[in-house]
DNA sequence: CATGAATGAGAGTTCATTCAT
DNA sequence: TATGAATGAACTCTCATTCAT
């Protein structure tokens, strides 16, 4: 019962040390993002973010993570509701969740996904993809009325990397004319014609 | 006139180091790319680097134009034969020479994307764009079956930032099962449905 | 009454942090010799240690006092039967235990010699000259049939050093074909000639 | 020809490099003599330090090299003079060469004899006992009136060992009463009893 | 008294940039 | 003009010491 506390000191330094490296990512880059920026912008010194994480690349795993479950939990509460709704509906909040997700607390995880190739972001996004091509499979069978639908998992790849890449450049290089509404539904309308008819032959 | 050879001699330099900068970026990566490594790649010294360029930043610049030419190149060239052809095998095409380009030379190009928000890569794409819209725009009109397209800069937003970024990742992180040729039939019907029909109202 | 087991648990703890210092230098070099590794060694906090000792190199003086002790104990033991013993035999038996004593747990003392430049170890070897010189004094005036001794304080400086830190050379690196007991008759017999007999005049 | 005044250059600097180590290790210990200390002694910046070596650890074995050179060359070179010599007087002379060469420059190579463990020098004592043994070997085989001798490496393995840290202590840490010419006597004298006459039967 | 998290000065090393040659 | 050695600020990481609990 005494280690408690403590645990709850250590849980509660590395969540404060995540969040400081993700917002001085955010802020500065992530060739800006140093050790004695990240340390400060946690409130401590250098010494004891050594004493939670063993490197800063270490640190900037714990973001990465941080931000798989925070997307996960998003994208499974949205699966949940799946079976009740029109697809386009579905895409339509799964996409303004994420966005928000991606936007909150000044660009945190957005900046993470901007910066994806240097913190090896794609290592988790397999497991959106099986989330997501699952739930699909599963509406599928449940609604006889669709017709099948082909190359399923290729096209929830595409939409995914779609999605999350185009979300982040328009957060962060905002375009005039561009609204985030006309994103959306230019992509619900791109699920719904992909996921819900067939692939027409190519004509040619 | 001699000035000529020296010009050329310049543009020569200049070239050479845009490519070794662009080679190291993607052998060793954005941070791994240093003015030491580039100069031995383009075979001369780092004081003849800053003859060149005023700083590294500067180089990069040069790299992003000259992807920026490339890439101009080649939507330029494919638009050319739009008119002619179904849409579908236009975005196939395209998409065909696109992903090509990227990872041609040693996938020069295809880190620059890949590293965008670093080299700020974003900074050209507007004029990728206004081509690509401009041009599906004069096709509409031309095909007058077809009915309107509403709200084509977003879809060509929407398309181009996807089709990037979809390829970037699947040729960093191949996944199997997921093909390249199944990628860009994805993309091509996607296209097709999205440009050629006007958007179906949504139901709920 | 009260203050006695406290002082004994102070003294334990004493004996207990400065084994802790000669394992973690034996084991770990003295510069990975850490105060958290000694701490961890002796099975307390960082925060005891500084409660018995002042600093790390007060530990540090602690393990040479400790080692100090010990190597009197031996010498002057040896000693006491010194009388009775051939020269030979008595070096002999002395450089057998305290070549066991440099060895003893794990080495512990051997590094101490090691690196007795950083640790100052030489401060406590003017004792064990002064032991030695007045032993061999007495010695000699109690064997008339010897010839008298020139430069006794010389040649006991010589021997000491010359066995301690070939001691400590032979533990460390060990060298094939020069056995360790060979060393110890060959120091017999250097000390037997040396302490044994005047110096002869030197020829030219 | 063009290359010669850049790799005159190139070993200046290295040369001074190694001076400044040894020097700055010499006047601060070796746990003092830090790259920028070291830096500063050679006139230079850190970063021309690692422009000659890759590490600080690599500079300490350029010391040691530079040591073992200079330390075998005034072996060789007395050695050449031993067929002429008596023992006493070789060993004498040797002796005074060594004495100075370890106090030369600041008595820049005592230090480093005085961290060998450290600095690992022993792995460069080898060729000294292979250079010593032969010679008296070949010494011993032109004087057919002494007598052979026995355990000769283990005898040179004693004395080097003896020898050297004799010399470093008492430079490090002079005692009274103890002179230099005291101590060089005695290995003298130490060395013709042992080299020069068989070992005598160990009497119990 | 005991603890061990927190501190921060200082370590080794890198690299964009300059400039004497 | 071309060179590449020299620079030194800035980086990541360590560890003796302190002090709130």
């Amino acid at each position: 019962m005494r280690r408690k506390p403590r645990q709850e000191r250590s849980r509660a330094m590395v969540t404060s040390l995540i969040d400081a490296t993700a917002l001085a990512i955010a802020e500065h880059g992530i060739s800006g993002a140093n050790t004695v920026l990240i340390a400060e912008k946690a409130g401590v010194s250098v010494g004891s973010l050594y004493q939670y994480f063993d490197s800063k690349e270490d640190l900037f795993e714990g973001v990465l993570e941080q931000m798989n479950s925070g997307l996960l939990a998003i994208v499974n509460a949205q699966i949940e509701q799946l079976p009740d709704k029109d697809i386009r509906v579905f895409i339509r909040d799964l996409l303004e969740q994420v966005w928000q997700f991606l936007e909150a607390n000044d660009q945190r995880y957005l900046h993470i996904v901007k910066y994806w190739a240097q913190l090896d972001f794609v290592r988790f996004m397999n497991e959106l993809q099986n989330r997501m091509t699952t739930a699909f499979a599963v509406y599928i069978m449940h609604h006889p009325t669709s017709a099948p639908v082909s190359e399923l998992p290729t096209k929830i790849y595409v939409l995914i990397n779609s999605v999350l890449f185009t979300i982040v450049r328009h957060v962060s290089d905002p375009a005039p004319h561009i609204s985030r509404e006309k994103i959306i539904e230019v992509f619900a309308q791109l699920a719904e014609q992909v996921l819900g008819a067939p692939a027409t032959p190519l004509k040619a």
